[in-house]
DNA sequence: CTGAATCCAAGTTGATACTG
DNA sequence: CAGTATCAACTTGGATTCAG
């Protein structure tokens, strides 16, 4: 990992009100859970991966290429790669079929619809609020 | 955006057992919608910025350098980055104290507090999944 | 203390071509 | 159809330096 900022005014003279300004609370949470949940977060979160699930959640299994033509603007290659990430990280399951033309199903497991249910939230306040965050945007971009 | 594979296919002849095999149903979310979700997602679901928004929903107003502190790993760059991101999408405030030395406190807005909610179904799959997920990568990996 | 600016190494992605 | 392989382009992020 990075050298973090963690270090740069350890060695410092710093007077009693600085201290006092920068003194924070021990945090509450396991760091070694933290930085699992935070790769985890860091995995499933990633733009195809959302867009893959919510798709396979609403319309159950599917084939590749309807994958591919449903997700709007992946790559081939992109899909191969996070549909192999998703299937490592347990959240569907890859079905090859021997016939030719190949044949390959994708679906989501239990672990994968629940995910997909947890992220439910952020689609929902996502669609509420985008309203907000373009105004927001607007006015900061309209000062300097 | 990339070249989809919307068109990979679409000029080639078909058969009507493979016409019928990739027939999809018609997605029933707006794709105006789907796209501006996608984005803000993409933009929310980054790395620093959850875990900024965590930090800021658990200890409320912090100093620039409290939250690099407090964050691990990340860069002053990347700090300063997200924050003004953040700040963009009306996600938090940025006050500055015209005082020497400088100071700058950072807190959640209201909408800021919304999503930090919405998300806390996202952390608590992850902390409640971890094992699960790493059994499957063990299970994918002892594979070939 | 709180940044902005620059440089650059490393990782990510897309386009393309090829395979069974 | 469902991939794999490869390479160039682009993006990202960290380190470093400087400023108000």
């Amino acid at each position: 990992m990075a050298k973090s900022l963690e270090n740069r005014f350890d060695a410092v003279e710093i007077s009693e009100a600085e201290r006092y300004l920068d003194a924070v609370p021990p945090s509450d949470i396991d760091p070694r859970v933290e930085r699992l949940v935070n790769q985890l977060i860091g995995r499933v979160a990633d733009k195809w991966t959302m867009l893959i699930l919510e798709l396979l959640e609403e319309r159950g299994t599917m084939r590749f290429t309807q994958i591919g033509r449903a997700v709007d603007g992946i790559s081939q290659k992109m899909l191969t790669q996070t549909l192999r990430q998703m299937e490592r990280d347990g959240l569907l399951t890859r079905t090859v079929h021997p016939v030719v033309p190949p044949r390959v199903d994708y679906a989501l497991t239990p672990l994968g619809n629940s995910l997909s249910a947890a992220f439910c939230g952020v689609w929902v306040w996502a669609e509420r609020n985008l309203d907000m965050v373009e105004a927001a945007r607007a006015r900061f971009d309209a000062r300097g």
